[in-house]
Parts: C-alpha cells; sequence; structure tokens
DNA sequence: GCCCAGGGGGCTC
DNA sequence: GAGCCCCATGGG
C-alpha cells in the first residue's frame, strides 16, 4: 500500500524501522492512515501513535504538509501523484516542508516504484571507508554516482540500497572494520547481465 | 550522566 | 554555504 510506504518513509527519519512498525501499527488501528484522516484527527492523537518514532510533533507536521499536498494538487490520488516524470516529481516533493531528498527518493522507489537511488548515512560512510568517496560529500553528488554507474532499475536500486542497509548494521552500528570481502558488499558490486555500465568499485 | 543515533529545518555568520 | 543547534528518546 504506497500511502503507508510514504508514511513510513517520514517516520523513519533518523529512528529504527522497528519504531516505525509499531507506530504504523498504531495508526491502522485509529483508522489514520489516509491522507484526509490525518488531516483531520485531533493533533494529539496523532502524536500519541506516532510517539515510538521520536520527534512526534515534527513528524506529525510533516505528514500532514505531505497529506495537505496530496489532497490539494492530487485529491488524494496517488496514482495520479506518481505519474508525474520523475524529476518533475522528485523537484516537486523536495518543496514540500519536512521532506529531504533520502525521504523524496525513498517516497519515489518504494512507494512510487520509480528508478531513483536512496543515499542514506550508511552509504556515505561505507563508500568513504572504502575510499571511494571523502566522508563529506553531498547527497546528490552520491546519487548522482550511483545513477551514472547504474542502470536505472528499480528492483536494482531496492536490492542494493538492502544490502548498503545490511553492511551498515553490520560494520557500521557495529562499529567493526569494514571488510571489502564482505559478501553484502561483494554483492553490491553485482552487475546485470548484458549491461555494459560499470557498477561500483572494482 | 554522557554520548550516540541521524534526516531535516532553521538560524547565524 | 558551512557550521551549529533543535527536534525527543532509548540504548550502550
Amino acid at each position: 500500500m504506497p500511502f503507508e510506504v510514504i508514511v513510513g518513509a517520514i517516520l523513519t527519519q533518523s529512528v529504527a524501522w522497528r519504531n516505525v512498525e509499531i507506530a504504523i501499527a498504531n495508526l491502522k488501528e485509529k483508522d489514520l492512515l489516509d491522507p484526509v484522516a490525518l488531516l483531520t484527527a485531533p493533533d494529539e492523537v496523532i502524536e500519541e501513535a506516532i510517539r515510538p518514532t521520536l520527534y512526534y510533533r515534527q513528524k506529525r507536521r510533516k505528514l500532514q504538509a505531505f497529506c495537505r499536498h496530496l489532497l490539494d494538487k492530487y485529491q488524494g490520488d496517488l496514482t495520479a501523484l506518481f505519474r508525474r516524470p520523475l524529476s518533475e516529481l522528485r523537484a516537486e516533493l523536495l518543496g514540500i516542508w519536512g521532506l529531504g531528498p533520502e525521504t523524496v527518493d525513498s517516497i519515489l522507489l518504494y512507494a512510487g516504484g520509480l528508478p531513483t537511488f536512496v543515499v542514506d548515512a550508511y552509504t556515505k560512510r561505507i563508500w568513504a571507508r572504502l575510499g571511494i568517496h571523502p566522508e563529506g560529500i553531498e547527497y546528490e553528488t552520491l546519487r548522482a554516482y550511483f545513477m551514472d554507474h547504474l542502470p536505472p532499475d528499480v528492483q536494482l536500486y531496492n536490492e542494493y540500497h538492502a544490502l548498503i542497509v545490511a553492511v551498515g548494521n553490520r560494520y557500521c552500528r557495529a562499529k567493526q572494520p569494514l571488510c571489502v570481502e564482505c559478501p553484502l558488499l561483494v554483492r553490491c558490486r553485482y552487475q546485470p547481465a548484458g549491461n555494459e555500465k560499470s557498477t561500483v568499485e572494482s
């Protein structure tokens, strides 16, 4: 359900996914997993539901900012939203208060099924540790790097990001030295058959 | 008790 | 445009 995925993308900002699942279950239970409901329910009720995801006041406002945009411009129709050209839609969503590049790319990739690469803190850290990029590389620069080196394939971007998160959980969170022979990282160099573009690094 | 987690907004210089 | 703090809280 795309709307649920969008809510998850906003709620997961700087918080573990486990807490997001609790919050989404709370919203479901209160029948709040709906743009109109999120704009009409009392603020305290929404905040109570999403409290496990931290920053609940800000996140309530972020959810509502997106819902307002969706209703004002698309009458709540997500299919119409995701029909727009990717680059235009990306710029449009970045203009909504509370949505930065990572959240927007997550929405486009996971809810919209559109081929945009999601860069997260793990991606920056891992690629810095590999010596490929500096630690402080800008989001857009790193995103462009991946998209220049990978075909615009939604499934590939999905898997790639999942692998990076898995590597990050193992080596960044646990503060273990990054092993370039890590099977997950090796899979990150996966190159789809028939594609002449190189992937990340050799 | 302190530090870290870590997207995004907003302020300062 | 870089650097900092704030949002809120749990876990180590």
